[in-house]
RNA sequence: GGCGACGUAGCCAAGUGGUAAGGCAGGGGCCUGCAAAGCCCUGAUUCGCGGGUUCGAAUCCCGCCGUCGCCUCCA
């Protein structure tokens, strides 16, 4: 099979195939560092946390680089508000969400690149794009000329006269066109400056992308990742800036953009005011949810984020992690005939799993797969599988659920170990079980009662009382 | 005004020409002292609406309605 991937480019679906064989060069705009992670922070970095396991569980030797935005407008005005150095801020900020990358799982960067360590790179390609022609200098600042760039908007769909008609073009006077954008911005008075051909200032926005690009994964790269929001104005720029200074195409092989959370029907965006901090859901749900809440649509879709949904997100995890339970007590071993459904599942399972991974990463129809084989092993165990006849199909499982879609299936017990506790909960099990036998349930009850408190879930069987830790408590993010 | 996405059972959601995956919730049953988990059965003659193409459409075309995004900082 042969994985395909949507490029917003050509806005269609075209097979994967990397610059260099085996390795994939891999790009994802980060954060501006001047608040907490919100919610579709934490979308942008399980999405393409997702799309990396893939590409690694493929076989990729994957090179991931998402850079920090650490100068910038808004950086500065916060840092003015609360009287801060901007530097120690944007530093704050990025050990803040440092943190944040932690409590989600995800795979870490390769390179993490700050514009503020990027000069060098960044002042390169504004020379270079001035050398060319395709930029020019107005009193201390650069700007892109987008009508030396024939074919600027060619990722957003747009054309120049199209945005010549728009509405909300603000008029600047240093510009030759409405669209043109800063490469480099003239120093202001009281703002972080760096010292250039062009006179003291700092980076535009676009151009750190395109440096950082250039520096850390070279002229063309295979995967640009970013929010559907950025696609205009600020990806379609790092084109036309990337392009015209290296002269090559295509810059970036697949453009992949994920949805936009939404909450309440509104996009969430700190501008609304509506956004949830990543520490706020972390307060009340494990992370595992919120990567459930995304598995179970496609990437590219919108995602509407509300109570109803986390719950039915919760459940369905649960249901996953419960298959991963042992056999029963005693197990007599299931028949051949099940054993064979088993094994033939096991075989449907990562088929149908990886056609639907390869498949733009529908991770919704791979998610059906994972339920299909749960429901299979499910059916062994009541069947009286054993552990090791189990083991193939939970492997499985495992193999698929954590390390592609980064989720935790085993229970993972925090405090005295499993070995440790284990003698004491039997011997309870074997005592309330003398109990059930003489119907003093009250007992009974008052010990799986109690012990539950304790993070102790037993269950009876037919076959036995069982016993497990019980699943992780939500917990704040960790230091 | 320009560009674009989406509209599938109570909810989430896959499915882009061949007769509707999966999950959550609900109902019935098995198991059970009870509980929990699990298993079995159960739900759209139908895919926003109206036309058209086709032997055949949720899937293609046209029109309409609705929701959302981008065009300004934004993952």
């Amino acid at each position: 099979m042969t994985l395909r991937v949507y490029n917003t480019l050509t806005r269609q679906k075209e097979p994967f195939q990397t610059i260099e064989p085996g390795k994939v060069r891999m790009y994802v705009c980060g954060p501006t560092v001047y608040d907490k992670a919100h919610l579709g922070h934490a979308v942008s970095l399980l999405v393409y946390d997702i799309i990396r396991r893939y590409l690694e569980y493929k076989g990729y030797d994957v090179r991931h680089v998402m850079n920090y935005t650490d100068v910038d407008d808004k950086i500065i005005n916060r840092a003015r508000e609360l009287g801060q150095d901007p530097q120690a801020l944007a530093e704050h900020y990025i050990q803040e969400f440092e943190k944040t990358m932690r409590a989600l799982g995800v795979l870490w960067p390769t390179v993490q690149p700050r514009v503020t360590q990027e000069m060098d790179w960044i002042q390169r390609m504004v020379q270079g794009l001035l050398d060319k022609g395709y930029a020019y200098q107005v009193e201390g600042n650069v700007y892109f000329d987008v009508t030396k760039d024939e074919d600027y908007g060619k990722l957003s769909g747009r054309r120049l006269e199209d945005l010549r008609a728009g509405v909300r073009i603000e008029p600047d006077p240093n510009k030759r066109h409405p669209a043109d954008f800063a490469l480099w911005k003239a120093a202001k008075p009281g703002e972080p400056t760096w010292d250039s051909p062009w006179g003291p200032g700092r980076p535009g926005w676009h151009i750190e992308c395109s440096a950082m690009n250039l520096h850390h994964l070279g002229e063309q790269i295979d995967i640009h990742g970013g929010g559907q929001d950025l696609i205009f104005p600020h990806h379609e720029n790092e084109i036309a800036q990337s392009e015209s200074y290296t002269g090559k195409e295509p810059f970036v092989r697949y453009w992949v953009h994920n949805g936009m959370l939404r909450v309440r029907g509104e996009k969430m965006s700190k501008s609304l005011g509506n956004f949830i901090t990543v520490d706020d859901f972390l307060a009340e749900h494990e992370p595992d949810v919120l990567r459930m809440i995304l598995l179970n649509a496609h990437y590219r879709s919108p995602i509407d984020y509300d109570e109803p949904h986390v719950q039915q997100a919760k459940q369905a995890l649960t249901r996953l992690r419960n298959a991963m339970r042992p056999a029963y007590p005693n197990a007599p071993g299931a028949d051949d005939e099940v054993l064979q459904r088993l094994q033939a599942q096991i075989q449907a399972t990562r088929e149908g799993f990886e056609a639907a991974m390869d498949d733009d990463f529908n991770t919704a129809a791979a998610l059906a797969h994972l339920f299909e084989l749960v429901r299979a092993i499910n059916q062994a165990r009541d069947a009286g599988a054993t552990d090791a006849q189990l083991q193939p199909a939970q492997d499985l499982l495992r193999e698929l659920g954590e390390d592609v879609f980064g989720l935790h299936l085993q229970p993972q017990a925090e405090g005295a170990s499993q070995a440790d506790i284990e003698p004491l909960v039997e011997l309870l099990i074997e005592v309330r079980s003398e109990l059930r036998k003489q119907k003093q349930f009250a007992l009974a009850d008052l010990i799986r009662d109690r012990l539950a408190a304790l993070g102790i879930r037993l269950e009876d069987t037919p076959h036995g009382t069982t016993w497990r830790r019980e699943t992780r408590e939500p917990h704040a993010n960790q230091p």
